[in-house]
RNA sequence: UGCCCCGUCGUCUAAUGGCAAGACAGCAGACUCUGGAUCUGCUUAUCGAGGUUCGAAUCCUUGCGGGGCAGCCA
């Protein structure tokens, strides 16, 4: 079995050993369809689809907490349903809402009425909240809470009915408004709100809070272990105590620590935030931790499913360090992304004694990882680009690339030396001037020269150009939530997240990228062919990630050390 | 301030009364036709104080710190 632990499944595990629910494990996944999806719910979506898995007969359902029409809509229905998909690696062949519950749950409040635990009340919502007390006071029992069944009875079905104006009335349940835990002072199970359903169109004028359904959904369902978040943890004694009242089967909450992420904002309403003030171009965009987003940069369902499973369940509030989700894509596609050669700031390089209107193709490896990828063939001639970086006319200590009279090794084809740089008027550099050693052509007779660099290049003849977007942190800060100079985290925004690159040169073969396939650009990065912009014959590229950068770092050390000083 | 929860390397997670371990990050080195990958090594932690115990990260008390709760949101 499955030696990975954490305390859920210690809880799952002990009852199952002591046949607490005849030997069953039912766990279920439910969103709100008020947003799209992001990375902390893939966290519970892995949780619970994972514990399901694990257990023989261990089921899972996709549920819709549908409980509330003012913000909820069905393009995050469908929206939900295909991350659901993408990141379980499962087809849902069976989704379900709550509002399909709605009947059931308003006979179980007529039963709570007749049981005389629950009653109309007619106060507002500011007289609620008024009476409620404070976390140090106890609250004041509604006037109303004494009601007889009969007339409870009456006005329930009368608000059910559609004869009162949103607000003028609840129904509470008759716990006790001196409880230390707020939930427990007569809390509202529904409100009266004239608003069309998604899905029930106008067949309801009330609906169900969250506290009261929540349990009622997991009981029908017949689910055992129902997970979510700490922040329901005070809400755990309602949930028991309304099962209970009507004695009806009663599922265990366990909650657990939701997910934070440096560099980044998890919530719906900051994320919504972000679309609706245009700082990202829609839920889906590239730099966005939403499901949607994260397909559309390019990561893969393996790559979040590993770091799901590496950063653990607890319940310790925690930040995990987004390196980490990095290094969980880097891990994945290193063995499995088709290696390809994209100059993203080209500097042309003309072979003096390479023949005038000569070309080769030269054979490359697939993927140094893995033998099976093969090999493929690339052209070379003449004048190639070569990355501006890795030119410097005055090349800092331990710069292993190009400078003036020295060499470097052009991956999978020749050692080359510079010998002249071509400058414009303005002296910017437009050219360089290099001859090759036709001995060291990868695979020769003196290829094993040793050179201290090897760098890529595409051959300007054969080169197509294309689109990149090279994608960075949205945000500056680690703690991106908390207020930043704008006093909100709005002002932590990285105003370069995007960088948008055109006439980046890459070699032919990429030409035919479909749309949604993943490289690496040899020593630059992990890329994805836009699943909405890119196209056969005119491809874009987005970053996923870069490579590791030990030079980068050691420059930025140097600099950082030079500033000091 | 009432109630609830949580405090272990920089960051996560483990150790379930018996040698504080792993991952990421960092640092150093080896290797390399990707300054990639890989490999090796190194640095760094049980919030404090009492108590129980032969023995405490673990149990108890208490202090401190962090988080949550006063929507007719979930």
């Amino acid at each position: 079995m499955n030696e990975k632990t954490d305390f859920v499944r210690d809880i799952v595990a002990e009852d199952l050993s002591t046949n607490r629910f005849q030997g069953r494990v039912h766990t279920r996944f439910p969103p709100e369809p008020n947003g799209y999806l992001h990375i902390g719910h893939a966290k519970s979506i892995n949780l619970n689809y994972g514990i399901a898995q694990e257990n023989p007969g261990g089921l899972c359902n996709l549920r819709f907490d549908d409980t509330n029409p003012e913000k909820e809509e069905q393009e995050y229905v469908d929206s939900i349903i295909e991350d659901v998909k993408w990141i379980s690696g499962h087809d849902q062949q069976k989704v379900l809402f709550a509002s399909d519950y709605f009947d059931q749950m308003y006979q179980w409040a007529v039963d709570l009425v007749k049981k005389g635990k629950a009653y109309v009340c007619d106060l507002n919502a500011d007289q609620i909240r008024e009476t409620r007390g404070t976390l140090t006071e106890p609250g004041k029992e509604s006037p109303y809470r004494n009601r007889s069944v009969e007339e409870n009875l009456d006005f329930l079905a009368r608000m059910r009915k559609g004869e009162f104006p949103d607000g003028s009335r609840t129904l509470r349940a008759k716990i006790d408004m001196a409880s230390p835990n707020i939930n427990l002072r007569d809390p509202i199970m529904y409100r009266i709100v004239h608003e069309p359903h998604h899905r029930q169109g106008d067949a309801w004028c009330i609906y169900p809070t969250y506290d009261w359904a929540h349990g009622l959904e997991d009981s029908i369902e017949g689910v055992t272990h129902s997970i979510c978040t700490l922040e329901f943890e005070n809400h755990r004694p309602l949930y028991d105590w309304f099962l209970e009242a009507l004695g009806i089967y009663h599922p265990q909450q366990i909650e657990f620590a939701r997910l934070n992420l440096s560099y980044t904002v998890l919530s719906k309403r900051r994320l919504l935030q972000l679309v609706q003030g245009k700082h990202v171009s829609g839920w889906d965009d590239p730099r966005m931790p939403t499901i949607a987003g994260y397909r559309r940069r390019g990561y893969t369902p393996e790559a979040i499913r590993t770091f799901c499973e590496k950063i653990g369940v607890s319940k310790k509030d925690s930040i995990i360090d987004v390196a980490l989700l990095e290094w969980s894509v880097r891990e994945d596609l290193n063995k499995h992304a088709q290696r390809a050669m994209a100059v993203l700031n080209p500097l042309k390089v003309v072979i003096t004694n390479y023949p005038e209107n000569g070309s080769e193709e030269l054979p490359s490896l697939n993927n140094p990882e893995d033998a099976s990828a093969g090999t493929r063939l690339v052209p070379f001639g003449r004048e190639i680009y070569i990355e501006q970086d890795d030119f410097r006319e005055v090349p800092p200590p331990k710069y292993h690339r190009l400078s003036p009279g020295k060499e470097v090794r052009l991956r999978a084809a020749y050692i080359i030396r510079c010998e002249e740089v071509i400058k414009d008027g303005a002296g910017n550099i437009v050219e360089l001037h290099c001859t090759y050693d036709p001995e060291t052509r990868s695979g020769g007779p003196a290829a094993n020269r040793k050179v201290k660099g090897t760098i890529h290049w595409v051959s300007a003849r054969h080169a197509i150009e294309a689109e990149v977007r090279l994608y960075d942190r949205l945000f500056l800060t680690a703690d991106a939530s908390e207020g930043g100079e704008a006093g909100s985290f709005l002002g932590n925004v990285n105003p370069d997240s995007l960088t948008l690159l055109k006439g980046c040169k890459l070699e032919p073969m990429l030409l035919s990228a479909m749309p949604g396939m993943r490289f690496q650009f040899e020593r630059v990065g992990y890329f994805c062919a836009d699943i909405k912009d890119s196209n056969p014959g005119a491809p874009v590229f987005n970053r996923i990630v870069t490579l590791k950068d030990t030079w980068a770092k050691i420059e930025l050390r140097g600099g950082e050390t030079a500033a000091r000083e």
